[in-house]
RNA sequence: GGCUCUGUAGCUUAAUUGGAUAGAGCACCUGACUACGGAUCAGGAGGUUGGGGGUUCGACUCCCUCCAGAGUCACCA
């Protein structure tokens, strides 16, 4: 690349000019209102030329531009060296990746590290809501991302399938459900199952209200209500394997994953491997015996088991109850155990909620003090949580923005607009479903991987989630754009001049087209799908620019048309292939 | 209270990791189809980057301090 051989080459001029090996060289791409490709900042350099600002610069500047054709010129603005690189370079530059199929997109090998994504891992008594589709987005972007970067990648999850809070939803069931069925009430599993969890709560909430106006406290209150005595029973009763429990148990969990499949499917979303908790919940105790024996732990007069964290700025830490059960952490250790014996991975991310964030950085810690030496490449891909203006989301309050309604809102949407613009009518009932999907989820999955991961995301339900500027559709839009010219093209395409002379817009575009593999690397790296986005949408602005203000199949000129309708087609592939990282499909029309 | 994160235009957000005049979208105002798709484009208005101090040629970015919000600090998950 280019700007390798511009930096080794300034370094040579400052060995040359000032005798000094200098290693901080400053390089950046121009801003637009310059004149320029690739600037110099000259401010570091000045302490060891012991020139003014202006003449370092230009006795640089000079150097480079005889020992490098491709530079024509450059101008020095206020300590900045802009340089001008030939246009012939850059046409010369899109050729070659105008060659490349999947350009920017590097192929795992069969040795190339494995990363492990855990994410989406729902509890099982309630329905997906808008939290989790931000989960399973930025789970499934950054498995893509990774992979795209030259990664082997498998996706996995744990389903939270056990514990007292799916034990709530089969008490309600129990007491009010009177056999009600999916098949019989005609709702999806996980809504049905959800309904009983939001009832236990208002069953429970009366009990307390009536004890505590009876007079006991609401702490006695709580401990003394029925419903909840019944579900404690019944998480004692799953633990010993009743049948009855058990039986119960499946028959509601299967209904979960009835409705959840159906989500997943809508949002495009397959499992390499899935985990349950009811399988991996007592993992883990052997491993903290071993870490007992190793002094890592170390074991309180009442049996519990202990590690102590405060020299890593962190707390004491429970990892064994007195009576030898385990906690969530002790599981986790056990989990990420089990998957590398399973995987061998070289890294493994978790996709979970920042409210974890203190959890994550304790069991990293306890894996290394273990002394597994992948704990080092561990991740926790933290994410804000998605707020609503009334505040936090809360299944048993109701107040959440649960996922299939939001995605069928969408699609609707969709539908809404396209028929406004009147744009529909080649295409069959079925077709049009498809698009209207296409475009609403487009719109939903943009909405939230825009953002960066870690802050959180405000969503106004009243406010719904636009379709122009910087969106989803907009760029599917422009993709749409691309296809037709490709459709009506006038000319058969040939090989491109490479002494063509090209505007300033179009070397924009080409520069823009080559930073595709590094932003491919820098968002893995940062496990960031956000940037991702931003690219797609500068490319996308960009090129809505030029195609409002150049002729690109109406040209005069062939060798131009031929040149700008290449252009056009791999930025359309760029754009194909980089939605896609984000999960979304394009439509050849909408 | 301790620790962590967040604070940028009315709203949603970006900023090449310390670089040039803080960049976009929505909403608002003005323009552009006898040109390849107007879900578009061009322009306008809108900012003390939460406040204050410091580091330096240069700070949204680093340090200190204060303010506001969120999370967490369970023998819960």
């Amino acid at each position: 690349m280019i700007i390798l051989k511009l930096e080794n080459l300034i370094k040579d001029a400052i060995l040359k000019l000032y005798n000094v090996s200098f290693n901080n060289v400053q390089l950046q791409k121009t801003r637009k209102e310059f004149e320029g490709d690739i600037t110099l900042v000259i401010y570091p350099i000045l302490s060891v030329s012991n020139k003014k600002l202006d003449i370092t610069a230009k006795e640089i500047a000079e150097y480079l531009k005889l020992n490098l054709d491709k530079i024509e010129s450059y101008n020095i603005v206020q300590g900045f060296l802009n340089i001008v690189i030939s246009n012939e370079y850059w046409v010369n530059q899109f050729i070659n990746i105008n060659n490349i199929n999947d350009f920017g997109v590097v192929k795992a090998k069969k040795e190339s590290p494995l990363y492990l994504v855990e994410f989406s891992s729902p509890n099982t008594n309630k329905p997906l809501h808008l939290g989790h589709i931000r989960n399973n987005l930025l789970g499934d972007s950054i498995s893509r991302i990774i992979k795209a970067s030259g990664k082997n990648v498998k996706k996995v999850q744990i389903i939270n399938d056990r514990g007292i809070h799916i034990c709530k939803s089969m008490i309600a069931w129990q007491e009010s459900g009177k056999n009600e069925t999916p098949k019989s009430s005609g709702m999806k599993g996980d809504h049905l199952v959800g309904k009983y969890y939001v009832e236990f709560e208002k069953i429970k909430q009366k009990e307390i209200e009536e004890l505590v106006g009876s007079g006991l406290s609401q702490k006695q209150a709580e401990e003394n209500s029925k419903i909840n005595i019944k579900a404690k029973d019944m998480l004692r009763s799953w633990e010993s394997k009743e049948k009855d429990t058990i039986d119960l148990w499946k028959k509601m969990n299967s209904w979960v994953y009835d409705g959840f499949s159906k989500t997943y499917k809508k949002l495009g979303i397959v499992f390499d491997k899935n985990y349950y908790e009811s399988e991996t919940y007592l993992l883990g105790k052997n491993i903290i015996e071993d870490g007992l024996s190793k002094g890592v732990f170390y074991k309180k007069s009442d049996g519990s088991v202990w590690i102590d964290l405060s020299a890593e700025g962190l707390d004491e830490k429970l990892i064994l109850r007195s009576d030898g059960t385990s906690v969530y952490i002790t599981q986790d250790i056990g989990t990420a155990v089990l998957r590398y014996d399973d995987f061998k991975f070289s890294n493994m991310i978790y996709t979970v909620g920042n409210e974890q964030n203190y959890h994550f950085k304790v069991l990293f810690h306890i894996l290394k003090k273990i002394g597994y030496k992948w704990s080092k490449n561990c991740f926790h891909l933290s994410y804000g949580m998605v707020d609503l203006p009334s505040g936090k989301m809360k299944s048993r309050e109701g107040t959440v923005v649960d996922a299939d309604d939001l995605i069928e809102e969408m699609i609707s949407t969709a539908k809404n607009i396209s028929n406004d613009l009147g744009k529909k009518e080649y295409l069959s009932e079925s077709e049009s479903k498809k698009l209207y999907n296409l475009i609403g989820l487009g719109a939903l999955k943009y909405f939230i991987l825009k953002v960066d991961p870690k802050k959180k995301i405000l969503f106004d339900p009243l406010d719904s989630i636009d379709f122009n500027g910087n969106t989803g559709p907009f760029i599917q839009y422009t993709y749409a754009r691309i296809q037709s010219l490709k459709r009506k093209k006038l000319i058969n395409i040939s090989e491109i001049d490479p002494t063509i002379i090209i505007s300033k817009k179009e070397k924009e575009i080409i520069k823009l087209l080559l930073d595709f593999p590094d932003v491919i690397q820098e968002a893995s790296q940062k496990y960031a799908p956000s940037l991702i986005a931003n690219y797609i949408y500068e490319l996308a602005k960009e090129f809505n620019n030029f195609y409002q203000n150049t002729p690109i199949l109406n040209d005069q000129n062939k060798i131009l048309v031929n040149f700008r309708l290449c252009l056009s087609i791999k930025l359309g592939e760029v754009i194909k292939t980089s939605m896609n990282l984000l999960g979304i499909s394009m439509p050849d029309r909408m």
